[in-house]
DNA sequence: CTCGTTAGCTTCGAATTCGAAGCACAAGTG
DNA sequence: CACTTGTGCTTCGAATTCGAAGCTAACGAG
């Protein structure tokens, strides 16, 4: 039974929308740079980024870089079909599970991602931060940190008992 | 010429990408409960929040409801459309500009946000506010204030001559 | 008044996104 | 080993999104 709950008070509201609004902006200008920078979408940037900067050896399993972009399994598998057929990235079974797919980056996927950082790091720095010091960032990373934090380790439902869900085993 | 610009710092980029993070968490969830308890999309919420909530007469030109939004043109226009055909709002050429269209919440529209608020409001409390105190709110709030402010008054590009741009007049 | 320009909104086609359903491999149980 | 359950990823169809193109109304200059 949904207890009506308290309404969030000015600060909160103003906080909220404002934290939406901030987002929203600048990732509509971030993607508008990547695609006129380098013909890649966000989520491509990201798994990129994700490949070329955050792995020492430029691979990751599907499922780690699920773990980092938010979207669905499905748009992962299909934006990594486009950087496969661009030859930025390749696919191939991981060696330890059979069913598992490891991603790797390519020397042309690294030439690209070198290619756009410049630009959206201008983009960032200019509309991001240009308004705050750098204190501030500070400030913002620290108050966020936790936030993030309790957000990834909340389920996305609390009740919803899930419906018996997932893989039927016998398909035909 | 782009001029290579310094590299972000570690706690910048920290602050970018948890508050990016944050936002696109916070997003899904808001989504998914607006979906189950009201039908509703997160554009659609908007758009009703902001004729019930924040329009006395309930209405708003098409332009300023786009202001309030990011979405493109053509995808208010599809939401908007929508909202119609669910008798949420209605749509009624404005009085003064003949080529202004202005929309209107319906009752039913009223009572669809009543639906949906306090879930609304639960979601957002318990996912971005839980970890924040009352004071970290107001710090958040008055971190992003200037952020937003900046990225609204900051033309979507900075150089780009803007190709003779806008409406072509003699169609036919 | 007539022409050229701008503003406001819609239509169109292409690309992206999601959730549900499906398949293949892995792991646990008897 | 046979069988059941769970994990990892992909395919599929529907819905949403965007930018470009288009149309009508308002505006400005000659």
């Amino acid at each position: 039974m949904p207890v009506t709950p308290p309404p969030l008070d000015p600060v909160r509201l103003g906080a909220y929308f404002a934290l939406m609004d901030v987002a929203s902006l600048l990732r509509h200008a971030v993607e508008q740079q990547l695609r006129e920078a380098g013909e890649l979408s966000y989520v491509q940037f990201q798994l990129l980024a994700r490949l070329g900067l955050d792995s020492p050896t430029g691979s990751h399993r599907m499922t780690d870089l699920a773990d980092g972009v938010v979207y669905s399994r499905s748009g992962l598998t299909y934006q990594a079909g486009l950087l496969e057929k661009a030859g930025l990235v390749t696919r191939s079974p991981s060696p330890d599970d059979e069913r598992g797919v490891t991603v790797t980056i390519t020397d042309a996927g690294r030439a690209r991602l070198a290619e756009v950082l410049p630009g959206h790091t201008e983009v960032v720095s200019r509309l991001l931060f240009e308004p705050l010091s750098h204190a501030d960032a500070e400030a913002l990373a620290q108050l966020l940190a936790p936030v993030r934090e309790h957000m990834r380790s909340t389920p996305p439902r609390s009740a919803a008992p899930r419906r018996r869900g997932g893989a039927r085993p016998g398909g035909s």
